[in-house]
Parts: C-alpha cells; sequence; structure tokens
DNA sequence: GGGCTGAATTGAAACGTTGTAAATGAGCGT
DNA sequence: ACGCTCATTTACAACGTTTCAATTCAGCCC
C-alpha cells in the first residue's frame, strides 16, 4: 500500500528507479528487457524481482521516441457495426498476431472528417502501418499520410491512381451478377437500393447493376434506383416503406440492395407491409454477412472473402512497411452469388 | 518530391526542422502549436507554411513523454463480430468524441491471454483509461492494472469484488424474465443454450432461468442445459443438430439462448430440421441486436441499453481519471423482454 | 607479477516536445 | 538619454528509454 502511495506521487515507475532498486544501471536493466543474454543471472534475478515490486511497466512512449517503431497497427473502419469491416478486421488481427503486432481499430462511422481526426491520430502515434477503408479513396488526406511515409492499404476500395496499395472485390462484376441472376429470373422491374453516391462501393454496384441490364437489352428506365443516406437496417425499413407505397403495377418486382443490412431492413419492411418474398418481391442483398442465411427469408448474396481480405491487406501493409523500394500493388478478389430463397419462386 | 526524398531519408519532420525552416526558435513552433494567441502574426504565419511545406505531423510519444496525458481512451473487446459489442462501443465513442478523445478497440476474441496482451499494450501507451468487458472479471491483470493508476472500467460483468467501476445489465433479471415468459406460455420442458461457463454472462443468465423455474415450482430437471464451446451463429446452429436429434416427447419445446447469435443460429438449424419456430420450439434470445427482429422468425429477445452503456462506463472512466480521490461505482442496468414471433403461438 | 581475454556493467548522449525563466527590444513618458 | 512596460522570442532542462563506447574486474597463461 505504501508502494501504491509513492506511485500515486511520483507517477509510475521508471527503469531508473527500477536500477536503483536492484542496485544497477538503468543500462543493466533497459538489457535485460532487450537482450537478457548480456546480463549475469544474479542481476537479472534482482532487476526482475523489483520490476515486480514497483509494479513497473515499459513506457511506450520514451521507447519509441528513443527508435524503436512502435509495435501497432491501426484500422479506420467504416462502420464498425457491419458485420462485414468486423470481419475484414478479424482477417488482418490473425496477421498482426502472428507478428506480435497489435491491432487498433477506428470507427470513422462514414464521416470524413472522422476519419481525417483518426488517421491523424494514428500517424502521430506513428503507428507502423494503416488499414483504411475510405470514405473517398480521393481524399487529398490518404495521399499525404501516404506521401508522408506511413504505410497505407486501402480496403474494400480500389483508388482511381495507382498511388496506394488496396484489396478490394471487384464490385462491378459483383453488381453484374446480382441483375444478371434477376434477370435470369425473368425481373423485369428491379430497383437499386443504397447510398450515399459518396460511396465508391455504391457506385460501382450500381454500375455492374446497370451492365448486367444493358446486357440483356433492358430500357435503362426501368432499372430504378432508390437511394438511402446511408447502409444500416434502418435505412433498408425506409426503402422498404417507400417500395410499398408505390402502386402494384409500377412496383419493382425485385431489388438489389447495396450491402446485406439494407437488404434485410428491406425483407423486414416489406414483411410488415404485406409484401411476399420472393412473390411479391425478390430481393439480393451484398456481403453475405452471418445473418444474411438468418434472415426471415433466407438471403440470396453476393459473397466476399471478408476474412482473407484482411489477411491480405495486413500482409501486404507488413511488406510495405518492410520493403525499401515498394510497388504498389491493387489486388482483387472474385465475388461470388450465393442463392437462396430470397429469390428462389 | 526532392522534399519527400529528404524525409525518406532524414525521417519525418521535427519541431526543430520547422523552426529552421521558418527562421524562429523551437520554442516558437511549440508556441503555434499549443498557445497561438502568444505568437505574432507573422511569425504564425510563416511557422504555419513551413509545417505545411515539410509535412510536420506532431510525435505524439515525444509529446506524452514529455508531460502530456494520452489522447486515447481503449476498449478491450470481448468480440467485434458481435453486434452487441460494436453497440456500446458506439455510445463510448460518441463520449469520448465529445470530448476530442479517440477511442482505440481492441478485440480480445474471448481469450484470456489475448486480453492480457492486449491491456499490456494500453497500459504501455499510456492510454487516459480502459474500458474491458473481461473473459474472467477476476483475473489478476484487471486488479494489477488498475492498482498500478490506469483508469479501468469494467463493462457488462459486475466484477465480484467492488474493486472497480462498472457498467452492467442484471443478468439474473434477464434470464429471469425470458423464462418467466416462457413458463407462463406454458412451456414445461426448457432448454438454456449457452457457454462457456467461464462466462459470467453464461452463469448469471443461467442462474435467472433456474429462478423463474424454482419460482414456478417445476422440477429442476426439466430446466436442460445445452452447453456451446462459444457464443457464435455456428454454436447455435450445432446445438439446434443436438436438440433436433432429440426424440420428440423428451425433447424441449422451448430454448432459452445467452445470446441473440447463438439464438439466431438455432433457429437457422430449428427450420433446417424441420422443427417449426415457434409451434415446435420457441425461442428467446438475449442483447435484441437488430438483427434479432429480422430473423425468420422474428426473434423475442431481452433487450439491453446497449448505447447508454457504452456512453455510461465511458463517463465514468473518464470521472475517475479526473477525480483525485475515487469511490469505485457499480452501475446496473435492467434489461426488459422484447415479445416477438419466436414465442407467440 | 604482468599482460591478456572476455564477461558484465556503466555513463552519457540522443530521440522530439514542452514549460519556464530569462532575454530582447520596441515604444513611451519623463 | 533613461528607466519602464509589455509583447515577443529564446535557451535550456526535463520526460524515460535505449545504444554504444568505455570501464571494471575475475580468471588465466606465461
Amino acid at each position: 500500500m505504501t508502494e501504491a502511495l509513492r506511485r500515486v506521487i511520483h507517477g509510475q515507475a521508471s527503469v531508473k528507479d527500477v536500477a536503483r532498486r536492484a542496485g544497477v544501471s538503468a543500462g543493466t536493466v533497459s538489457n535485460v528487457l532487450n537482450r537478457p543474454q548480456l546480463v549475469h543471472e544474479v542481476s537479472r534475478r534482482r532487476v526482475e524481482q523489483a520490476m515486480v515490486d514497483l509494479g513497473f511497466v515499459r513506457n511506450e512512449s520514451a521507447r519509441q521516441l528513443r527508435g524503436g517503431l512502435s509495435r501497432t497497427l491501426g484500422y479506420v473502419m467504416l462502420d464498425a457495426a457491419n458485420p462485414f469491416f468486423t470481419d475484414v478486421a478479424n482477417g488482418a488481427d490473425h496477421v498482426a498476431e502472428e507478428r506480435g503486432l497489435s491491432l487498433f481499430l477506428c470507427n470513422s462511422r462514414n464521416t470524413a472528417a472522422r476519419e481525417r481526426a483518426l488517421l491523424r491520430r494514428l500517424e502521430e502515434q506513428r503507428v507502423q502501418g494503416v488499414l483504411v477503408t475510405p470514405t473517398d479513396s480521393d481524399s487529398p488526406w490518404l495521399a499525404e499520410l501516404a506521401g508522408r511515409g506511413t504505410p497505407l492499404v486501402i480496403v474494400d476500395r480500389t483508388p482511381t491512381s495507382g498511388r496506394f496499395c488496396s484489396v478490394s472485390v471487384d464490385d462491378v462484376r459483383g453488381g453484374r451478377l446480382a441483375v444478371g441472376h434477376l434477370v435470369a429470373l425473368g425481373h423485369r422491374r428491379v430497383a437499386y437500393v443504397g447510398g450515399p453516391d459518396s460511396l465508391g462501393q455504391v457506385r460501382d454496384r450500381l454500375v455492374g447493376a446497370r451492365l448486367a441490364w444493358q446486357e440483356a437489352g433492358l430500357r435503362a428506365g426501368d432499372l430504378r434506383v432508390i437511394r438511402t443516406s446511408d447502409l444500416g437496417v434502418a435505412d433498408g425499413r425506409s426503402a422498404g416503406e417507400r417500395l410499398a407505397g408505390l402502386p402494384r403495377d409500377g412496383r419493382p418486382t425485385a431489388a438489389f440492395c447495396a450491402n446485406d443490412l439494407v437488404a434485410l431492413g428491406l425483407l423486414q419492411q416489406a414483411n410488415l407491409s404485406g409484401l411476399r418474398v420472393p412473390e411479391d418481391l425478390a430481393i439480393v442483398g451484398y456481403d453475405d454477412i452471418d445473418f444474411a442465411a438468418a434472415a426471415a427469408v433466407p438471403l440470396t448474396s453476393v459473397r466476399q472473402p471478408r476474412l482473407e481480405m484482411g489477411r491480405t491487406a495486413a500482409r501486404m501493409l507488413l511488406l510495405e512497411a518492410e520493403e525499401d523500394q515498394h510497388q504498389h500493388e491493387q489486388v482483387e478478389f472474385v465475388p461470388d452469388l450465393v442463392v437462396r430463397r430470397s429469390t428462389k419462386s
């Protein structure tokens, strides 16, 4: 208790405190910490005991300042409440753990200002590298961050220029898969549900959808777009209300949603509004999160290799951090379609 | 580009570099950063320009070392893939943002060793405080961490001793609510599905379940326990297989799951096995995550005020960090039951 | 005993930032 | 010209850790 009191007054124990108590110099304490082979066993034990007695905890700031690199990676996620991103994070986390690094997750909540502030904070902490799923991969601060030398990998977006490493999935292809599937089932009035347009994912999936639509020789006007302000369950619900409010003969017979959360919300609202899925409204989601299969009507969805994306992104990040001369690389995974009841008639 | 090259060779620009370029002393640069009113406008502008030119980024390590506190909080989550925890994290994040702090999320993945390592890392970084949903709130390292002076708030667990601040929900009461509801509906053979027992939540909810069972004067043996190795969707599915394999006349007519992920998995497997919900098997979940309402059969669930828990936890943490003489406090929220179709006959 | 080897330890400098106390010097009244 | 004030700027000493060159000294051989 007196030890505790001392600490309250003097702050945490430092290497010097430990050294004094063990009757050695600070250098020896540091050696115990970093190159124990150099230290005689007797001293080593005395130092270790002193550390325990004083509750010594390395001061990472000082350590880092002196020269070492930090032992952390950061991942600025777009939406921590979306299981897709937590799964990606998990993949990255595994790789980090293998290398003895810690991964700190940050949630930008799809807000550019927050994203920027978080990246700044991570850079100030001199993390070893940063993964980011940006609100906009052309934001100047991403290029600046990379330009200043912090390794950076873009996740789930393909930057327009080749200035960054990135791991993504071919969203155009995903959109084409989804709508191609609906067209093949005979749907001739389809809605794309998603937003905001500032998200590249949202845009690309729509591009793919339009592509499939064109390929089938259908009228552009019959591929309707219902914009949402975000990509959560609640946004899907309100899109569902809008959809249910349309007159039957003008209403789309199928909806392709920009992600599964929206699709689940839409599904839920369709149920409440008395629309049968898939008879009155077929639904395709995107991401194939675990909940898609467990939904009211199991959801057809475009699957992305989430864990693998996270792992690859982390590996690329570490590679970029190690190599002197680094060649940026864009890895693009291929999505596939998982057909379930929500589109089976 | 030549500037970039210089940085590659010499590392990031420091206050001294900025000072040299702006033709002032390091102290003035520091003043621009921390007390701009003191600096003459002309110098201020020159310094600011120099910072831009050199791509100066504060070195948080040095800053912290010199005396300031860190500007970050940490939250060591039990399972980042569980929306319950990300919602709690969101609540905490909002409070952190209000105070200009950043919240770093870490995922212990329900592994004691990882939890310990992450807490150590956060302590080494001298974060301002730590939120943690521990695998076991009696782990010695929690007490040690707090003993060394890092503010600590336990989330979603009530520690057995009053040594920490904590924010939790009355899990016993939640379990009692759930099973009380099932009993009132006439169920006389009920299964509790959850695990591992090392999780206090799992234990307490079972205690509550047993309490309700007793209160109804039912035989203890008819409240069956199906243990899972974890609390994910997959664990619910395998529990469902076990349940469906039982002979009809011995099979429980209702299941109370330790969380919604398990309940969703169970629901899914029940569907696949041809058990109708709720007719053949009623299901109650726990947490009332967004997906519960969107499930195959909308899920009856015990609701916890997730966002509010996160907000409260963060506020308590900051309070503990500010106050000299701190009185630990246990806040306990009251859960309520949301009845949906999965238990309505 | 003198000189050598090698293991173990030490002292001091450096990392980048900040607060403090001291310095500078312009403007002003006498 | 002198002393004074006030705004602005500066030099310098910390913070805790690590590294490197320098030092100590026990043991050994000739």
